[in-house]
DNA sequence: AAATTGTTTGTAATCGATTGCACCAAATTA
DNA sequence: TAATTTGGTGCAATCGATTACAAACAATTT
């Protein structure tokens, strides 16, 4: 019970006057043990209160047990519930999850890569940045030889897995659902291009559109960054041109809560005169006090599908890396009021939940 | 550049001609190595691309490098930001941070202890769960005799060091803050009174009270838990009452939300008959169409004090780990719209930010 | 030139667990 | 009874880095 009484496989061996090794035998249940020996082992272990020594065997197997998780940032609702979904299928197998924040920061990314890799860890999961243009800090990973997994947000580098939601259907859904509340002049708000899901949610405004024959109006898409006052002048923008939108999908939450913010400064009926639909769904656009529509990404299921891949991955010929898995999910359109105007007008509309 | 060819000082000593001993002293910069060896050792280790294994040396010295902090869960703003500040201050000195979340779940906590104890983290930062009874897994980390350091949630067990604000003096803020607006009957939502600064922000408001003559109603103190829909309800039931508040001080951002939500639908004006201020400052408090008044609990500064207070434990003489420190911080109130009446009435009226 | 000091380097043990190989005893077969 | 198989253990190397101690060599003093 004192401080630092660590207990190895030698004192249990000098206890019973047998080989270390035969203790570490027993200990993991090697079948050329006789029962009475392993039986003495297992209870001698217990009674010193023996654990086994992590390190030791990390420099011996080369595993460590560990992963990490380079993510934007954690307190994004989206990024944290990933988190969990990881952490809550790769617990049970003993591994420990090293959590690290960009911050939107491609050396940060860079730095925490080089630092995951010196730990040794058995796994790198990631969400890259949105100013990571070059990707040769990435590929240090595969060159060492290291599992690696994108989420969400993925560069194409070949080899890698990756598990994404549909962005080109979340945004072609959510277009749609605004032309069928009746908006035929909808703006969008496109976020940093650089990066594939806001690409693909762009196309699928652009193919919504064009399926719903109406015409592209260039000076309704605003390029933005997913903070509040990012949106907050991106409406102000489109305000002050002579035609208006009438609807709009922002590719971020939050840029579409400062668009709201505005509107409502403007004493602009949501979602009567605009219909607004944001992405992400994160919990604060549930609890407005005008509760916001969003496409949701389904983050945990991300999570957990990402923690499979990555099992498979080692489970398979240690160093084959090249089973690339893309797995893409299905984003899920949540209607609320910012967008739905069952109350006032329009027959036939969507899905609505939350 | 291959994959797996991993360079030990081995390969350095052999292309070298000389003992690995050297190598490792060389890299170190013990000074009983000649220039000449010093220089031809570091840059032959950088034609190698040479990096230290961390396992062995790990396995050697017994110090991983690495941290574990515990907290209820990463996507409260509160928590992710402490968590930055202790990242902030800890990785300039190598250090890998494990982040673990207990999702308020005693038996989580302590399974969580285990793997970080048996991880052989360095240090261990946590903020207690709600549900946490009994301290005996918070102990065993002492009895491993690995620092440990509570923030913002503590529990008392001696010669543990403790990062907290001042939640008393918060508590007393926020409710001087409503009665100064005009407010004679003041609500307080209460958390769960087995955690400390539940218990001290309580004390706060019934000083304030105390101070500026205002006599207590027990009924107007609710107890809730720190959701939005608790907030709710405690709202219902303050109002089913025949003597309503006209102030609510809750221990809560979310609770303080769910009660907004309910005043609104009440048809309620804010802060005209009722004022509300929370606690903690998350980011929606501002962002909200009714800007929330709140209590904010610095947690940056929080977070880089916990790591400061690390770092001087770890450096003090090994084991004495009796160097308990107790900081204290100041909290902040920041007025908003949903508790200051300075367009409608009232003259002296405190601080005003964000 | 011999003795002394100081600088630089090597040898080998250590951290704790795993594992290929060798070995011995008991059980089986010839 | 001798030869062979089998089950159960021990020996010793290994993972990579650190470090007390010893040894070798150079520089200095007498």
């Amino acid at each position: 019970m004192a401080k630092n009484e660590k207990v190895t496989i030698y004192d249990i061996s000098k206890k019973l006057n047998i080989s270390a090794a035969t203790v570490s035998r027993a200990l993991n249940n090697n079948p050329k043990i006789s029962l009475k020996t392993r039986e003495l082992v297992l209870k001698t272990a217990q009674e010193l209160n023996y654990k086994q020594n992590r390190l030791a065997l990390a420099l011996k197997s080369g595993k460590t047990n560990s992963i990490g998780v380079i993510v934007p940032y954690i307190n994004r609702n989206f990024f944290s519930a990933v988190i969990y979904g990881i952490e809550k299928l790769l617990a049970p197998h003993g591994y420990n999850v090293i959590i690290c924040q960009s911050h939107e920061d491609a050396n940060n990314e860079a730095n925490h890569i080089a630092a995951l890799l010196n730990t040794q860890v058995d796994g790198i999961f990631m969400s890259v940045s949105k100013t990571t243009q070059d990707t040769s800090h990435i590929e240090k990973i595969l060159e060492n030889g290291t599992p690696l997994i994108f989420f969400d947000r993925k560069k194409d580098i070949p080899g890698v897995s990756s598990v994404t939601i549909d962005d080109f259907r979340g945004g072609y859904m959510a277009t749609e659902h605004l032309i069928q509340q009746g908006a035929r002049r909808v703006a969008h708000f496109c976020g940093d291009l650089n990066l594939e899901i806001y690409r693909n949610r762009h196309n699928g405004y652009l193919k919504a559109l064009e399926d719903y024959d109406i015409p592209l109006d260039n000076g309704l898409i605003v390029h933005t960054n997913s903070r509040i006052e990012a949106g907050a002048d991106a409406l102000a923008k489109l305000w002050s041109k002579k035609k208006r939108p009438d609807a709009i999908f922002s590719s971020s939450d939050y840029a579409a809560l400062g668009a709201i913010q505005e509107l409502r400064k403007l004493e602009v009926e949501i979602p009567d005169e605009v219909g607004v639909v944001g992405f992400s769904n994160e919990p604060f656009t549930k609890y407005m006090e005008l509760p916001m529509s969003s496409v949701d990404q389904t983050p945990a299921t991300m999570g957990e599908l990402a923690a499979q891949v990555f099992l498979e991955q080692i489970n398979n010929d240690q160093h084959v890396l090249s089973v690339e898995k893309r797995d893409v999910l299905a984003p899920e359109l949540i209607v609320r009021r910012s967008s739905d105007k069952k109350r006032t007008l329009i027959g036939k509309h969507p899905v609505s939940k939350g």
